[in-house]
DNA sequence: AATCGATTGAAACGACTGTTTGAAACAGAC
DNA sequence: GTCTGTTTCAAACAGTCGTTTCAATCGATT
């Protein structure tokens, strides 16, 4: 039943038909409590729906909470594309923008945050949805910053290593989305709002990895922390 | 029902009191299927104790999930005690031991896997456990990298630096602990089997760290990968 | 042997779970 | 209007959940 009615049920805070409710409900109570603790009858009384609904557009719990999670992986890529740059950009330039887009991605406060949440979940308990997941979002963007890397250190390093070398840049970066709880009992409060920004830390982390690879200055030959929000990065 | 087994839990959890085989078949639980996912009546039946068991040790689940975790914690700190070494020792030997004895804990196979595990989810959804869990044992460790690492830089970095790169370092480390199965799927398996063991991960990350605060060679600038079992590092 | 507190046992409690049901409400086609 | 197919609704289904109950059992002390 396509419908065309654009503002039918514009009185109700809940937009869109019955089965996206669900969705954008379900992968945040699926986010918040995991696939087994989350309960369909709640996911339906947010999604303001009926409870029979879930099983009437998804068959049963499994199948939405695999939907939900393409969903919020499809979403997630919309909102937050792959960055592109003008040829000639220097491939620090490019790492730099690469680092910044993913904490965004991870950490960016203007997205929903039960997206990111939902996907780690995934990773961390991975289902029949979680190889999509990897296939068609985590896996370009790997190639991606494969590609920058073998271009910054100019085809000096093997396969292997680089690969290592791109899981080493992740790994700084999804320690703060996972573990960040953690992260925040062990720095002072004033150190992370001055110093924990997807920004600051994007900095951080580039200049960690630049000099790891000789690419840039040292870390800790020059003074401590050279004005973090400097060095204009050109982003596309 | 008091039977003597002399054996130590190879595989069967029957031995010791009641309580203790409750602790650790809760341990097994909560950290396969999380804490509200997990039920009493399978930790019961794993624990061979009777339903009410968990009632009159522990009151209710709840208080049980915590002793459990506090519990693989003690543990934990038990099997893996922090490294020593004799005076004199480089900071960078500290260094690579200190990242080895980290990815042992959280990797090691020889070590139960649930007990990492569990704290992993304390990591990621954390409780009333996760505070004492951080006081007690992640941040001794995080205090001991930040004295190996100011050696290393011989104070020329200050504090919200230095523990930038001592999180740098962790999440390294805990990248692979968290998404195992994702980088799994990223990397050619006789890569992982070649590459990712503890003692290779933990050459790669030391180097690594050691080129970005410019303590050792750099990373780009020689042949690819330099014998990643080399390097005999004194462990304690 | 008798007694007492600590522990264990089988069964049941009420609440909540995912799923199903059949009727009602709805849209458009004739 | 009737008819068709789709969607929603309240209610109930059969299980499972955490927790409680109370009698039976154990271990040690008297």
């Amino acid at each position: 039943m396509i419908q065309k009615n654009p503002e039918k049920n514009a009185e109700k805070p809940l937009s869109g038909d019955a089965k996206e409710r669900i969705l954008l409900a379900a992968g945040r109570e699926f986010a918040e409590h995991g696939c087994d603790a989350a309960t369909v009858r709640d996911i339906c009384l947010a999604a303001g729906v009926n409870l029979a609904a879930v099983n009437y557009h998804f068959g049963d719990k499994k199948r939405l909470y695999i939907e939900s999670v393409k969903h919020a992986q499809r979403e997630r890529m919309r909102q937050v594309p792959e960055p592109v740059w003008a040829p000639g950009t220097s491939a620090a330039e490019k790492l730099r923008d690469f680092v910044g887009n993913m904490l965004e991605r991870m950490l960016g406060l203007d997205q929903p945050l039960w997206q990111a949440r939902l996907m780690l979940r995934e990773i961390l308990n991975p289902t029949e949805a979680c190889r999509e997941l990897v296939e068609d979002y985590f896996r370009p963007h790997f190639e991606l910053l494969l590609a920058i890397l073998d271009e910054l250190v100019e085809g000096r390093l093997d396969g292997p290593t680089l690969r290592q070398v791109a899981l080493s840049v992740i790994g700084q970066c999804f320690l703060y989305r996972a573990a960040g709880d953690v992260v925040g009992m062990l720095v002072p409060v004033e150190e992370q709002i001055a110093c924990h920004t997807p920004p600051h830390l994007a900095d951080h982390i580039t200049r960690f990895t630049l000099a790891a690879l000789g690419a840039g200055p040292s870390f800790a030959c020059e003074d401590g922390h050279p004005s973090p929000t400097a060095s204009e990065s050109s982003s596309a």
